[in-house]
DNA sequence: CACCTACATACCGACCGTCGGTTTGTATGA
DNA sequence: TCATACAAACCGACGGTCGGTATGTAGGTG
């Protein structure tokens, strides 16, 4: 960081007071897109300071650390994972097929929806530098999406609907292999954004059918019976994305 | 990093000069020592110059920035990596199964033989404070991994031994799936260290079957295919890693 | 007034990387 | 064989930056 940057308040750097909850938000607001956008290393406590607008007194009175910050960032952002993730618990109804078709079928919504932010999470995450922010985001979603997925295939094999060699192997090994999608998104999304959406919907379509049969194989069902092939979706997601 | 050690040879500090390549090559071996015991963060540029016995200014002569040991670091790590891998493309013969089987009881074999230093390498990998040296490490080990995974299943489809719905997909999934099993791996260490080394190979060789049946249904292979159970290797394995 | 909390400012120590200079090896030529 | 010249290895003090602390102050509350 040394964008030499001078912001002059005419005359009144008078500071305001705010509630605690509110003034940490802030303080989160202000670090997380600095963070975001330069990277861990890049970014100084200053920059977050000078961003939010507050004294290093006043940061300190609130965070004892910089690594604070990364927390309530990882934080804040599993814990929109996990609203979405306990919602779609919620809604799914019949059995265990149809609960994780649904779950699934929520996520993408989510995802098309979130659009460029997702994006900006992705290209984030990717950036060197930002190695301990991508880590520590992916075993907060781990975390959160683990007991969810085992709860959900433990139950389709006390069903009898899913045969599984081991459910927690299993459950690790799709949301690795989802994880894993990040750099094939992002692949996509830069052939979206030099005009070839079609290509780049196509390929993200290829990629999810693929991850579906594969979903079939692990989970011991008739192939086809994970639905993740949307091209409309992809679609929209990646025009979503572009215009952003 | 706050180890006040003074190691004082009797009389002579004198410097002595090396090869370039063995200076290198010592200070990296300090550096190594040191960041995989104490986190990157918490190792400075100066700790590494007492360990190497060389001055800040030889130091920036061998390298251009902390970062630079990094670098050196993984590329050491990998590059035995990367011969294990060549050594076991050239020795394995026969079929794609056979390949594959063969590509993982070499690994296998080697993880016996490294014991101690493998602990050594999972412990480091998952201490806090190393998620840089954890991230590039992986990606680096993933880099020399899948074009060969690639490349075995590939043929594995060719000659109609294999089915998969992707070759990347599948490549790329079995080999987070080897990344996630650090975590068991470290559990199991964990057990056996308490005494219970039957336990602790049964642990892992019920994990290790499960993920041999796993990749048989993502290769398309009727189960039991994919040989991975070898309980008296996983033994020899943990028992090597108790007495280190 | 007493007191607590939110905030500000001055300051500290640690650390990374630079720089001018010194030592040691090695090629060259008479 | 030995002097000369040049290159490469090496040294250690210093500057600037940054994370974190110590100390002071304003405003609200009882």
């Amino acid at each position: 960081m040394n964008t030499t940057e001078q912001k002059q308040e005419s005359s009144a750097p008078k500071r305001q007071r705010m509630a605690p909850d509110e003034r940490r938000a802030h303080i989160l607001n202000a670090a997380q897109s600095l963070f975001f956008a330069h990277g861990w290393d890049n970014v100084t406590i200053a920059d977050v300071l000078t961003q939010a607008g507050i004294s290093k007194g006043g940061f300190y009175h609130h965070f004892t650390a910089k690594e604070d910050l990364l927390d309530g960032i990882v934080q804040h952002f599993t814990g929109e994972a996990l609203k979405t993730a306990q919602a779609v618990r919620a809604a799914a109804k019949g059995g265990a097929l149809d609960r994780f078709n649904a779950f699934l079928a929520e996520t993408n919504r989510w995802k098309v929806q979130q659009g460029a932010q997702l994006k900006f999470f992705i290209d984030m995450m990717l950036r060197p530098g930002n190695e301990m922010l991508s880590h520590r985001i992916t075993a907060s979603v781990d975390a959160i999406a683990l007991p969810v997925l085992h709860d959900i295939i433990s139950h389709g094999v006390d069903e009898g609907a899913f045969d599984v060699p081991d459910i927690n192997l299993v459950a690790g090994t799709i949301i690795a292999m989802s994880h894993d999608r990040r750099k094939a998104l992002q692949s996509a999304v830069q052939t979206a954004q030099e005009g070839d959406i079609a290509e780049a919907t196509t390929r993200l379509n290829d990629r999810m059918t693929a991850e579906a049969a594969l979903m079939d194989r692990m989970l011991g069902l008739p192939q086809g019976s994970i639905l993740l092939s949307k091209p409309s979706d992809y679609r929209l997601m990646l025009e979503a994305i572009v215009h952003a």
